[in-house]
DNA sequence: TGCCCTATGCTTAGTTT
DNA sequence: TAAACTAAGCATAGGGC
């Protein structure tokens, strides 16, 4: 009896799923590695691995984040082959300038934070805090929450 | 005359070379994608083309930057799953520790960098800096100059 | 569960156009 | 240079254990 051709879809069954995934991923892992023996190339592979809540890469951490690193550096020299000198260069302004700010903001918020630890130490208000600085030390408090309950829900 | 089983090295000829990387970049996109379809996960592939300079993802660089985030977010936790607890937090906080340390040293050196500025704008050394400043100058001078021709490097 | 086997279909090196 | 072809080798779904 000739086995049909496998329609290109989910496969529903957890058995023949979890074959199909270590089958394919092992060739896929061969071809990358064949690929850059072949061609003297670097290149990675990125899998999430839907079993065990991993996510496997080729050939392993170090050079996978070589190679990230290289293609993100090389995109940005894409972007300008892209466009014409003068947009990218103001793109590039835009960013810097946006660099920046954050930066500065980044600095502020840590200014403030500093105060908080003083006045948690203390156990008085630094006399020199503003409305403002208030203000900006809710929404620190704010920001800081939030991430932590992110890191909750990547950690369990 | 039946062709003869292909070595596992770097193939000399360009033209060979070429045909060969376009074939096998070609299909392991393919067998990528239909992993992804066939599993419903997520996955990418990153590899330098040799002839045109660029980089080739796969599925598609706004794609590619999640699972490559996602990737890097797991690998924490993967630490902390080859680790027993203790261990874990050992390195953490020396991880921890360490970027204090180069938190300071980024703070102390714009502080230093401020100071050059300083000199430089008003053309007469300020007078509270020590011999051990003017040492960290030069420190961050060549720092600087050496991130400067790297990205010249990159760029040309 | 996971490994081995095998028939079928897919990949690809070398060739032709 | 690139695109199409083809035979040989490879990948893999499904079955057996």
């Amino acid at each position: 009896m000739p086995r049909e051709k496998v329609k290109m879809a989910y496969i529903n069954d957890i058995n023949a799923r979890k074959a199909s995934f270590n089958k394919r991923k092992k060739s896929i892992f061969k071809k990358v590695s064949e690929l850059t023996i072949l061609c003297g190339i670097q290149a990675c592979a990125i899998i999430q691995n839907p079993f065990d809540f991993q996510i496997e890469v080729w050939p392993n951490p170090e050079r996978v984040d070589q190679v990230i690193e290289r293609y993100q550096n090389t995109s940005l020299i894409n972007e300008s082959r892209n466009m014409n000198q003068e947009s990218f260069f103001i793109q590039r302004i835009s960013k810097a300038q946006q660099k920046l700010h954050n930066l500065r903001k980044d600095n502020y918020e840590k200014k403030i934070t500093l105060a908080m630890f003083e006045y948690i130490q203390t156990r008085k208000l630094p006399e020199n805090l503003t409305i403002e600085d208030l203000k900006v030390m809710d929404d620190i408090r704010e920001k800081y929450m939030k991430e932590i309950e992110n890191k909750k829900a990547i950690l369990y």
